[in-house]
DNA sequence: TTTAAAAAAGAAATCGATTACATTTTTGAA
DNA sequence: TTCAAAAATGTAATCGATTTCTTTTTTAAA
């Protein structure tokens, strides 16, 4: 390995002015930076990124923690951070926590560690109090999870709100015995959208049926499972609400493996408008989230973190949209009603 | 921030003591250690890893380079790299070259500056000669995808003779005029199904009919797009073979918009064996990578190569196993002729 | 030509931890 | 008790680049 001093030696400069022929930080004579870049060439120099991250105490890369990185609407938020983070000179490194709240927490060592200059976190199931207690030396940004009552800068949908639009639009479309298939209880998003759900309801008059209530992990496997429990109830649900699309579809499915049809038999909507919902038969009625727009966003807010600049606005709730197509069955009785 | 110098002169040691009882070296009294600990404890010491990295050289970090995380094929991949590289103390990032070779070298310079001890490539786009060149100097794993005459540690299954097999497969139930729905030229992957494609076709006699293999790009829409160009034919295929299972449901998604049905109308098979394969109807007919064994044998060579050991095989060829299901139409042919 | 100001270049400290080497302390056999 | 070997601890160099502070050189106005 070649370094600094010895292209110093070699153009017969200090390493000072190598430093500053590196740097482009000027004060260096024409003559003198060609000298040192003919060293740098011929010597083939790479500067060592942990001499200068050591030195400057930054690493111009940021970690994203991802919790499942098969679950492909984290994909489309991780552009979104990319785009703006190369166009200001940051690499994107991503950790996948698997959905374990342990993972986490050992990525957010990287911020104490050093070894990134900034976090976004795309999942916030550690200890809040951890958190917390990082953000106050760290920057770190919450997307799509927040921390309730926290004041930490964080970017994301108002789950409540979308979760009770999509539920009061099952509802207009006649239904009154609506089952909800949860995300995880221990996860933000899986209470903000029940409690939307439960809210709807409640606007209209609606009882709420604990059995009608259960709690999935988002996953495909846990909504085929969910769903084939309500079916086996004496007084099943005629439309579902499903936390997420991935178990949306798991749900359709099991409906149909019991000979049912989705919509004419039970109505079904999802969240989070992932690619296969639109591909899937029959077509998913959703929640789509502006996802590159929550990446990008955040990015910027990690940016302005990481300048250390006064903020005026920590925390962005950005528009989501409801998408209606064939699964909630709206579009047929439109065509009906016609 | 605390250093280990505050940590030293609060216990009354010297910082060499410290930094053994940081990293368990033994040659520290019982008293002594309890006393270091104590004062870390008081301090609320946390070792900065750029000192430790900058004077170890190493970082105990390797970077995996995705083509894609959109495509869940590789989050399984990953996840067999994850569990290797955690029981040995090493932590995974990753790096998202968005399917563009600049991206990719990109990301190959985190070699060079030492920022991660060595890398798997889930992808091989860049100029060979360029991973070829960092490769005698650094660890660097190829998975899945591979360099033509290369040497470079590789893991990956045979792509030309599963592309082959499943392609026999075809002509086994009956079809003689079989498309090919190619991945990109440019990447090896996309030429050995191909010609494993052309194999087949070869030694059963068929004719190859260059206006049947369209090229894609490995995404839904391309497999949608190239499949309405292939309906739209004289005298249409009345198979097709998809390089991967993407591409295939976007073809299905064709045929089904031309009120044509799969397999009865038109046969389908796929690759890679992706979650949706088995959730899309019909369920898709592919070939199955063992996914998490080749990362988890990508990173135990990543980890050879990185402690400098000799190795006896660095080319690793592991089995794929085909994946009959419905659309290819065997199933239906096994119940007719029953 | 002189001289003050500006620009260029160099010397050496620094970032924080590790470690080779030196020194001190402890151990235990003679 | 003595003393050599072993164990514990300390000192200071080191990893590679950046940066502060000086010193030297250049520039341009007087």
């Amino acid at each position: 390995m070649t370094k600094l001093r010895d292209v110093a030696k070699l153009a017969k400069v200090s390493t000072a002015t190598v430093s500053r022929v590196l740097s482009n930080a000027g004060n260096v004579t024409e003559k003198t930076r060609r000298k040192v870049l003919a060293a740098m060439e011929d010597l083939n120099y790479q500067p060592n990124f942990l001499g200068r991250q050591l030195r400057k105490m930054e690493t111009k890369t940021i970690l994203v923690v991802v919790p499942d990185i098969a679950n492909t609407f984290f994909s489309k938020v991780l552009r979104g951070i990319e785009s703006v983070a190369n166009k200001n000179g940051y690499q994107v490194l991503m950790g996948d926590s698997q959905n374990k709240s342990e993972n986490e927490s050992e990525y957010l060592n990287h911020l104490r560690y050093k070894q990134v200059d900034g976090v976004i976190l795309l999942t916030a199931r550690t200890t809040p109090h951890l958190v917390e207690e990082l953000s106050d030396s760290y920057p770190i940004v919450l997307a799509c999870e927040y921390l309730e009552g926290s004041n930490i800068p964080t970017v994301s949908i108002d789950n409540i709100s979308s979760a009770r639009k999509i539920t009061s639009h099952l509802i207009k479309l006649g239904h009154h015995r609506i089952a909800h298939i949860a995300g995880p209880k221990n996860v933000i998003l899986g209470r903000d959208r029940l409690k939307g759900f439960e809210q709807a309801l409640a606007q209209n008059n609606l009882e709420i049926d604990q059995i009608l209530i259960q709690e999935g992990d988002f996953t495909y496997e846990s909504g085929y499972r969910l769903m084939k429990k309500l079916l086996a109830l004496q007084n099943p649900p005629t439309a579902v609400f499903a936390a997420n699309d991935e178990m949306a579809i798991g749900a359709i499915k099991a409906i149909k493996h019991c000979q049912l049809s989705v919509p004419e038999d039970i109505a079904v909507v999802g969240f989070d408008d992932i690619q296969m919902a639109s591909i899937f038969e029959p077509e998913l009625t959703t929640v789509a989230q502006p996802t590159f727009e929550i990446g990008s966003t955040a990015m910027a807010l990690l940016l302005s973190l990481m300048k250390k600049e006064k903020l005026n606005m920590k925390q962005f709730v950005l528009e989501e949209q409801m998408i209606v197509r064939e699964s909630c069955g709206a579009k047929s009785n439109v065509i009906d009603s016609s």
